[in-house]
DNA sequence: GATGAATGAGGCTTCATTCAT
DNA sequence: AATGAATGAAGCCTCATTCAT
């Protein structure tokens, strides 16, 4: 009466259909992706998809819970080794491990935004927004708290306030690069230019210099 | 040889049709919105609404046209009575006469973002946002410009830079504003440090300090 | 109070739009025309034209009757100077006045088809039809007739079978021609093969031979 | 892996549609019937039809395609048992196994003749029909043609062109049976006739004889 | 657990015809 | 007479979700 399939082979078959999913998503987005993409990408049946996930808004959160995961992870691990200053642990949770502006942007993100804006009037979906806005938030708040409590910042501004500008800016970003053509967005010399708008305000001494 | 009904009429109707399909996108969002709905709101039937607006992305785009005429018809007013000072003039084009941040916004943003996020691989509607991007784009690049030339700004960056982050800022926070309940989203703060930043960025005279 | 129009110009506006009427059905066919072709191809409003016709099959059908008119003529015309043979006078109606076959087809043929055929279950234009087969049959069968009565033909078929045979030619060729491609039907061979049918039928004298 | 019904099942359902499909396409022709028709009649959600066909024109073309594969395996067989003569064959492919005219027309005649004429501008369903026409024209021109190689049939005239006078005779009567009342018609009549053509023109000994 | 056939609500669009002016 | 705005029935098709096997 054990299981027919072994519980690692469920969780590698869910796997492997939010990872399909995912390359959908991001193919169409997510107000046009249907479930038979989603099948036919992850190559499971029908019914078998919803057996892992009871519906589209379902399997989108799974993906997202997934993403939140890794950069929960990630900006863990960042904080652990803080080293460094406050300033490059801020650096490294917008751009990652080598804390540089680049033109990447998450591929997901124009999928993303489509999730929460098209379902900001269903109270459900945007609860979990509000969730998942208040997590990032917190991040960077923190950080620039703690960077202010130890003198590296100056306490000019709320660091509330300054981390929504952060995520305003993020957001903001990536609404641009979904919408606009690869060349019309300057996603790197954008993010430099907000490198310099946080450089002045957390740690402005005069003028605005690249760091 | 002269029309059942007058051409003033035929304005009105456009015009009653128009405002009823604003509110309606207003309330569901583009995607939800449907053609009944538009119906329904503005007492038309079914044909009546086709013969003004062939489909349900016609009818959004002349709205978005209206709005477009709007702002143009603002800014232009504005830039006429530039006796003051480019600043002055760049916090009128951002939060309207009083060039105060308030926290205001445009109802119809979240719905805009919709249509262009969700359109985002169909040709024809990337064209067009791009259009809106690049037109947006230039009315704030030109008075950063002229700022500049005459010396009322620095040069440290880039007028169209500095442009693209101001568009970046506003996409970003009509983002947030769209998927978070109100008291979530701090506009009026968050649209006063943004101004800092550019005030930082533009005339910077070594703190950053509010007008 | 007399007549704002004259009686002429009304009769001139009619014929104007049937002519525009009939290059459109001939376009697009019967089914796939809408009144708002004729409208545009007539140059007559949405009303104007309801009120010379009072829908598409009235439309249609009075099409066909200008048809019938000019076609009547002719073969009156043709049965007058009927100084010529039978045969002669049978090939006039079959391929009009030079009495040879030839490529032409009549080019509102397939719209007719679609009408009678697409309105086969409607008592009116099954009945109408049926009219006008009937009309066809007895000018056929009547030349036929008279002709077997000189003695100029045979009278092993009945004159009436033979004519529906010429209207089965007819009709089949007319269907043939509608739906292939203009070099795929022979319409001038398959003519001059039937001539010979009718010849051998008629006439035959032994072998099948031209005329 | 095994599918819930069986691949038996699965035909058996589309071979059920196919027929409550044929008989509505035999009631109301082929522009007139709609898909909520054939759903009715058949006993299918609107979903379950458009799994098993994507539009009515694909149901259309998959009765076509049983009624030529049905076709095609008679005459098939007619062919295999050619122990008779050419003429023999040629009539039963005409009229079926027994050779002789009778007064039965395919119920589906009128719906495939609108198919075809009403789609005459379809560029896809022009090449359709061209293909079918000329599937039809070899069938009898290789009888026609051996028939004349054997010396059966005489050599006046090209097989392609008698063939071609056959599918004329045969799409004509079709048209007519149509749309004429059933009694106005002379079907059986009309065939004898024409069969008496062919006779004079393959195998002409001087006069027209019935076989 | 898996399968995929079946469901049916829901949306879009066209077009013949009417009718107030 | 003429106009063309307005109507609304009717058709087509998609797709999330269910459920018998």
């Amino acid at each position: 009466m054990s299981p027919r399939v072994s519980e690692e082979h469920l969780k590698q078959r869910r796997a492997s259909i939010l990872k399909a999913a995912t390359d959908v998503f991001i193919e169409h987005g997510y107000e046009h992706t249907t479930m038979k993409h989603v099948m036919e990408a992850a190559g499971v049946s029908r019914g078998g998809l919803y057996q892992y996930f009871s519906n589209k808004e379902d399997l989108f959160e799974a993906i997202l819970e997934e993403g939140l995961n890794e950069e929960a992870h990630q900006s863990l691990e960042s904080l652990k080794q803080s080293s460094a200053s406050h300033w490059h642990l801020l650096m490294q949770v917008m751009f990652g491990e080598d804390a540089t502006p680049d033109a990447e942007m998450d591929p997901l993100s124009p999928s993303k935004l489509e999730f929460f804006i098209t379902g900001r009037n269903d109270e459900r979906r945007r609860a979990y927004g509000t969730k998942r806005y208040e997590i990032g938030l917190k991040i960077y708040a923190d950080i620039i708290e703690a960077g202010q409590k130890e003198g590296e910042f100056r306490t000019t501004y709320e660091p509330d306030l300054i981390a929504r500008s952060i995520i305003t800016f993020v957001d903001g970003l990536a609404l641009d690069h979904a919408m606009l053509p690869e060349d019309k967005v300057l996603v790197k010399e954008q993010s430099a230019l907000f490198v310099d708008y946080l450089n002045m305000a957390l740690r402005g001494d005069g003028s605005p210099v690249r760091e």
